[in-house]
DNA sequence: TCTAATATATACAGATCAGTTCAATTAGGA
DNA sequence: TCCTAATTGAACTGATCTGTATATATTAGA
């Protein structure tokens, strides 16, 4: 019960950072929405970076852990990858749908060397080495290259979800999905 | 000679914003790296958010002549879609490469109603149009659909070659258009 | 009830934020 | 040369930034 007070700021920051923004959204506006004393805030974290971090730590775990699930719901390898496309789709259509955590993260600190965009970095190639294996289990030819074509077209549906005037991004990605597991996953 | 400064500032900012962020660059930054005086900047523009706006026009300019000329050096319509992939890695090779400034604007300015993020929707508005006429000048079966998919591999390769570890997104996402470009532009 | 950890409010430091004011300076065109 | 417009530096406003200091209040276990 003790780390309680961590983890509500953690994921109340999460919420608040993806809706304002990393920059935006400063110490002052988290104490206040948040209801917790910046005094406790830098009792947990030295610095806003460091809770930026643990914020990215909780979202990675938990986008990790609701695909990877949405996917297992499929069944077959082959199944799982499209039925990434339709749990994307369902995220788009949320109204506080506001794009990729990470991307946002990674466009606010463009560094590469900055550690929040490392860790960032890190959230997708953990997506790739999941989906690589998967498309290892459906038979493609060359995993590794269909699991970077499909995780471009993850983040290229994000991207236009969040920017674009398209009626359904995640269709339209499912659909060439399609198109490339028949041309590169024999079934 | 007497607009000059005013470009001067737009083009100048443009690389700053770029490579800081929109929020991280302040106006004395602005002031110390381009030289102009606070006073001058505000007096071509009312606030920070229409100088951005200035920026955001600029570099739509700049970036779809870029692009849009590669493309025409293709050739036939066909080849003129693979050559945005082209082009796109040598976009990626330069060493100030930090992704996408609509992604990054988008992302900095989440609200779908503010001006600034309005703007990058329109750059990407723009793209798709010129996309869905080459696609249909191919001979595309399905010219929106297949711009729109050719589109989210692009989007895709941006934000894969600044947040990833992949070695050529570019590469990738020209694989897999010559597959999507099989299916629905038959030659 | 005592103890020790945890959280609180409040005020503050020092820097930086966007934006303004104003007098002095510079430059171009007639 | 003179006139006008553009630009400048520099100080300034008031708000906000990250982070700290201090003293008080809350909480939970022994």
């Amino acid at each position: 019960m003790r780390p309680s007070k961590r983890d509500e700021l953690i994921r109340k920051a999460l919420e608040i950072f993806y809706r304002e923004g990393f920059h935006a959204a400063g110490m002052d506006l988290l104490a206040a929405e948040t209801g917790i004393s910046k005094t406790t805030m830098f009792k947990h974290f030295r610095s806003k970076d460091e809770l930026i971090l643990a914020v990215l730590r909780l979202r990675d775990e938990n986008f990790r852990n609701w695909l990877f699930r949405r996917m297992e719901q499929a069944g077959s390898p082959r199944a799982q990858l499209l039925a990434m496309f339709d749990a994307l789709g369902e995220w788009f259509a949320e109204v506080s749908y506001r794009s990729c955590m990470f991307i946002k993260a990674a466009s606010e600190y463009p560094e590469p060397g900055n550690p929040i965009h490392a860790q960032a970095a890190e959230h997708k190639r953990l997506l790739f080495l999941h989906l690589e294996q998967i498309a290892s289990s459906a038979g493609a030819t060359e995993p590794a290259l269909l699991a970077r074509m499909l995780l471009q077209l993850k983040e290229g549906a994000i991207v236009t979800a969040h920017l674009g005037h398209e009626a359904d991004p995640a269709a339209d990605a499912k659909a060439a999905a399609v198109v490339l597991l028949e041309r590169f996953c024999p079934s």
